[in-house]
DNA sequence: TCTAATACATAATTATCTTATGTATTAATC
DNA sequence: GATTAATACATAAGATAATTATGTATTAGA
């Protein structure tokens, strides 16, 4: 699961984001939602999903709650009234950032 | 100078689209004009600017020139015609990037 | 029965960036 | 005239976020 350079710095909003949209959410739904979203241009590691989900949750940006299905477990993931605000404060970092660089690349839009 | 961590993967591309536009260029002048246009929002350090110039520069991507202005070195960075044709590939990269992420965080735009 | 998909997790490595440091010239301010 | 800010280059150390690799285990499908 690989994509581009400029990825980087992105997980968090997305991750917000996506949870925002849809709900509560287990990490691997996560990742299907994402990968549909961007016909199959971003396919978020595991490696990079966990640890920035725990860190998420440990800072009470996330609430969790674990459901057992038969013998398998789910953490399913959403947002505290924190995360709510900070989701909607790194999409507006966002389009900032495509306007300022749309400006620098001089690419005819906002 | 310190940025958004959105930009981290931007660099390239930046410096690619900028000289393309501006023609020949050095170091300073680059930081200037990336300040200018992005309204003081990317303030490129030199810890990653000049280490990515010398490595464009030796991957061929860009060539230089260097000119005596009094006492006063001057490194005046051009594309290759290689670096004109990535120049094109990394702007069209990011504008894919822009809709993907744009699908992605259901923003209103392309 | 074996493989692929689902579902979690963490450690090692890599890459890119920030911060810090260094040298030196030129312009501006005190 | 002296000090500071701006110009102009460069590199090393440290931080950080990602990829890659590895591990465990269940469930579905071939």
């Amino acid at each position: 699961m690989h994509s581009s350079e400029l990825l980087k710095g992105t997980l968090q909003t997305i991750l917000l984001k996506v949870l925002k949209d849809h709900g509560k959410m287990y990490g691997y739904e996560i990742t299907q939602r994402v990968k549909e979203l961007s016909e199959d241009r971003i396919l978020l590691t595991e490696g990079a999903l966990y640890p920035s989900l725990h860190k998420l949750e440990s800072e009470g940006i996330l609430k969790t709650e674990t459901v057992m299905m038969g013998k398998r477990v789910r953490k399913y993931y959403s947002l505290t009234p924190e995360g709510r605000s900070l989701a909607k404060e790194r999409v507006n970092e966002f389009v900032d950032f495509i306007k300022t660089m749309s400006n620098v690349l001089q690419l005819q839009m906002g």
